[in-house]
DNA sequence: GCCCATTTGTCGGATATCCACAATAGCCCT
DNA sequence: AGGGCTATTGTGGATATCCGACAAATGGGC
């Protein structure tokens, strides 16, 4: 299983080793780079853990990679680092979903805090999203005629009445919807919107 | 109908007239405090609207009042305006649920857009709250062995499998299925679970 | 005593579930 | 072209579940 990292990005190689030193030694495992072109490189979309983002840096900024992030809607919590920032420039940054904004120099103790919070963030995020993958491959999975029938199934309809909303026989409707049932793993039409009710979203 | 105000509650006069006026000329009805005490002496959980707060008055502060809002679970929208603000203190104030936190001198055109997006979104915050609570009302309407047959109902489980769990008649769990029905104001599990999914939580 | 919650019962009709058997159409692969 | 697979549709019948109306007993609280 692989463990969530703290990706630490900030072109200043005193800060990376201090930083990597700082959550090495509290057992969380570090990944430095010195650019946000260096992250991108390696960053794969779907893994979890923490990013640590300086936002002044020569080349990208800081604030280009977020934006770059979330195009891909990466769901990675960014813990934004600053030895100059103002507070338009925070604002923006937290109202575009940034967990946080930490200015230079920072307490140690907090800042391990919130990327524990981030990192648990992180993982319920990946958890919460297998889970929502997992339901649109199944749903992916449904025929038109299928899905068409769930969804009047999910209205509250009866097969009788489904079946005149699409002209054809409740006969058919009750193959297409075991098919359903089947193919999305209930037993019962109640199930069925319990489990979507809870991933649509 | 009542229509949404501009609460303004800023100790300094000269501001509360210039934001009087911003607002009064675009047609945005405002209400003037110049204390949070004032404020809070008129206010009453429930309105809709959209609080411009400033951070340093005398007496009660900005943030101060803020917290006292939340205690009330008061999901009034709130922009902070600052004229000594540093980052630290806005981020912790969006971080707690703030809308916005804007330095003065601010940009009117700027301005009055937040608040026309806080004033819409207070009103969807509203309008949900009224679901939520209406239907609140009715569960709170169900007798508790009417509850209990609802969770089993939307557990999926069959009729015959809750009056085993319940140690009572079929029978029995159809009428308390009937009166969920009937005080819900559903008529199939379906429906049920579909209301509650939007509402729970 | 009255109201309400809870419980139980019967009867019958409407609905849903399950199964076996079967047919048509479109698709991919050999 | 032929064979296999899936989606789609159909029939008939047996069984289970749900729903509504009518009825009634018990116990608690006002």
């Amino acid at each position: 299983m692989s463990v969530d990292h703290v990706f630490i990005v900030d072109d200043d190689e005193a800060i990376r080793d201090a930083l990597s030193w700082l959550f090495q030694s509290r057992g969380v495992a570090v990944k430095s780079y010195d650019s946000a072109e260096a992250f991108l490189k390696e960053w794969r979309p779907g893994q979890s853990g923490c990013l640590l983002l300086d936002i002044r840096m020569s080349g990208m900024s800081g604030l280009d990679l977020f934006d770059r992030l979330r195009d891909v809607s990466s769901s990675l919590p960014v813990i934004f680092l600053t030895g100059h920032g103002d507070v338009p420039m925070a604002v923006s940054a937290l109202k575009k979903g940034a967990m946080d904004f930490v200015e230079k120099p920072f307490n140690d103790n907090e800042l391990v805090d919130r990327v524990i919070e981030a990192l648990a963030l992180s993982a319920q995020r990946r958890e919460r999203e297998a889970d929502t993958a997992d339901i649109a491959g199944r749903l992916a999975a449904l025929t038109a005629r299928e899905r068409q029938v769930m969804d009047l199934v999910l209205a509250g309809k009866l097969n009788k009445v489904i079946a005149d909303d699409l002209g054809i026989t409740m006969r058919t409707v009750e193959v297409h919807r075991a098919h359903v049932f089947e193919k999305m793993g209930v037993k019962t039409a109640v199930e069925l919107a319990q489990l979507l009710s809870n991933y649509r979203l």
